[in-house]
DNA sequence: TTGACATATCAAGAAAACTTGATATTATTG
DNA sequence: CAATAATATCAAGTTTTCTTGATATGTCAA
């Protein structure tokens, strides 16, 4: 193993793509992001949407969804709407994107000494 | 709770959508990916970048990015050699530029009773 | 003001994912 | 052939995440 290292990649925006893909690793948070496509809803809308599943499930799932700032809450009446944050979603985009793309530089040829 | 449901939505496609974000939820795997941009390495090209990551830990990671598809690998002499699957890369990112826009249609008004 | 409704939170258990250390496998080199 | 290098796999333990059921909170309606 050689000494080099220390990647072009910020720790930290690893991070924050890590933390935006896993709140979107799950068959329940993907199908209510696909239904607030189509504009706010309800929990109870959302809950409906998918099947009944039980109620504290969903709750939990939108927390995730919201504490990854994938989606807004805003509350009225008795009722809590959920909302695509689509600022958050280019992000997820554009980091995607960027994986798709070559780097300025192939800095890693200047690495280690193994493999020779 | 309404007796409406079923999103246009298929199932296999969230489960898909759901396993490609998953494989994507760890900073190991994104810094992987990351370095992969620049072209394909092996895998103690990668354990260095990575900071000399327990191997077996790196094999793990690059076995969850290959079952998922978004890598490939190629077996040379005594050496794997890793390289994005930039086919995989814009499923996703196409699945993404999806989140972020409007269905068809507002199915979900469609839907339930509740929160009347 | 009492009851029903919409939602959130919490605790406990179950399941899934991750890490580590050991060992297996295959290829290369001396 | 023996030793070593590169990588994969496996088992065990740990951590994280998910599900469920119960309870709490706030709101509206009768």
């Amino acid at each position: 193993m050689a000494s080099t290292a220390l990647a072009p990649v910020h720790g930290s925006d690893v991070a924050k793509a890590a933390a935006f893909f896993h709140a979107l690793s799950d068959e329940t948070r993907i199908a209510a992001l696909q239904m607030l496509r189509g504009g706010e809803l309800c929990v109870c809308e959302l809950q409906d949407g998918l099947g009944g599943i039980a109620q504290s499930r969903l709750s939990f799932h939108l927390k995730v969804l919201k504490e990854a700032g994938l989606v807004t809450d805003r509350k009225q009446g008795r009722w809590s709407y959920y909302a695509i944050n689509a600022e958050a979603v280019q992000v997820v985009h554009d980091i995607v994107r960027d994986l798709a793309r070559a780097p300025a530089q192939r800095w890693l040829r200047v690495l280690g000494d193994c493999c020779r």
